[in-house]
DNA sequence: AATATATATGAAGCTTGCTTCACATGTTAT
DNA sequence: ATAACATGTGAAGCAAGCTTCATATATATT
């Protein structure tokens, strides 16, 4: 089955309808809950009737893939920037921006955040996903390696581990909707416990 | 909608057939992926008709819940013995046994685990899991406050943040299927990095 | 103005699968 | 042995919702 999308839009105005589509997805997602995620609600939030949605989206799944997709792009663009960005500076100021990054990405797109991780489950993101975290992986990888200040004995390993960390707490904290007040004291704790991370994970001299 | 069981077993048999038709579910979610889980196909499975597993489970989401919360339990309790036995130890032996208490449990469960994850977000089981949460946090707390070598400003932050580490870091390997040599030098990583974490968020003297 | 192309509509067909219920079979108690 | 209770059966009713298609409207082109 199919994922692409059915048509791509030559007019103006079959652009807009994609993305109401998307947007009345993340909004249904939001307010009422994947269980109730269907595609003539989604279509009706966003004020076309069905058979639009099928002229852009083979099927309600695809509709769902190109959700994470888009969210996915951005946080690995987030990534990607910063660590190039900042080749040759410190681990601590590596293990800060990455986290600063990483959450600053995530709110930026607060609400498909919690959109997605809904959905991202139900259906098989993992080629995604995977794809995603090796991109980060990589660029990562590169920033610790060119650190001014530390080597590793295997950098591939700790950007690894790293990112897990960063991707699984801060989802943790997502999915239970953690207040903001805490959330900055979570930033706080994340980010010290990756700068003592990369400290311990060092190669010894 | 209730979610509680049924019926309760009266005589053994109808022990065994709970039983295996949790079980059966497992497989099922395994075999043909949470798509085409349905309550037809896990009767069958279990060797039972579909009739006998509506007597024990009211809907199909009360049997999905059922595996969630049978799963939580064996988790909870690892931490929750390894947090009492452990009172009064370094803080270094203390992340050691947690992380190992975790993996552990989540190993002697593993299909399970794989199973659950598919399922745990599709249907709202964050009142499960919060108070799962919750329980572990308690533990670790109490024990961190505990710790011969170092003082914490705030134990149960730092719970919190140990926690959702663990928990976190470990489920993005496992949804990726991460291979077991790997997974040895993972947890290698992981238990670095909750060492290192206690040691930088002690309370200077 | 006329033709071609792009976009939008939404009722209805069709599949899937949850759940029930009237009945059958097995177990325990008297 | 018989009654009472527990457990097991599976065809069929029923609801939900994905997807299609014949048709209508809007935009672009010549």
């Amino acid at each position: 089955m199919s994922l692409e999308r059915r048509k791509l839009p030559r007019q103006a105005r079959s652009a807009l309808t994609v993305e109401a589509i998307l947007e009345a997805t993340i909004q249904v997602l939001l307010a009422s809950g994947s269980d109730r995620l269907n595609t003539t609600r989604v279509a009706h939030r966003a004020g076309v009737s069905v058979g639009t949605l099928y002229q852009y989206f083979p099927n309600k799944q695809a509709l769902l893939f190109a959700l994470v997709d888009r969210h996915l792009a951005v946080l690995v663009e987030a990534i990607e920037n910063v660590c190039s960005e900042n080749k040759g500076t410190t681990a601590d100021t590596m293990a800060d921006l990455v986290v600063k990054a990483w959450l600053e990405a995530k709110n930026r797109q607060l609400d498909t955040s919690r959109a997605v991780y809904h959905v991202a489950l139900e259906l098989d993101t993992r080629a995604l996903i995977n794809a995603a975290t090796r991109r980060c992986e990589i660029a990562i990888t590169d920033m610790l390696a060119s650190a001014f200040d530390v080597t590793f004995l295997d950098a591939e390993i700790v950007a690894q581990v790293l990112l897990a960390t960063i991707y699984g707490t801060v989802r943790v904290f997502y999915e239970r909707g953690t207040p903001p007040e805490t959330g900055s004291e979570v930033e706080q704790q994340l980010t010290l416990m990756c700068k003592s991370y990369l400290k311990a994970a060092r190669r010894p001299d």
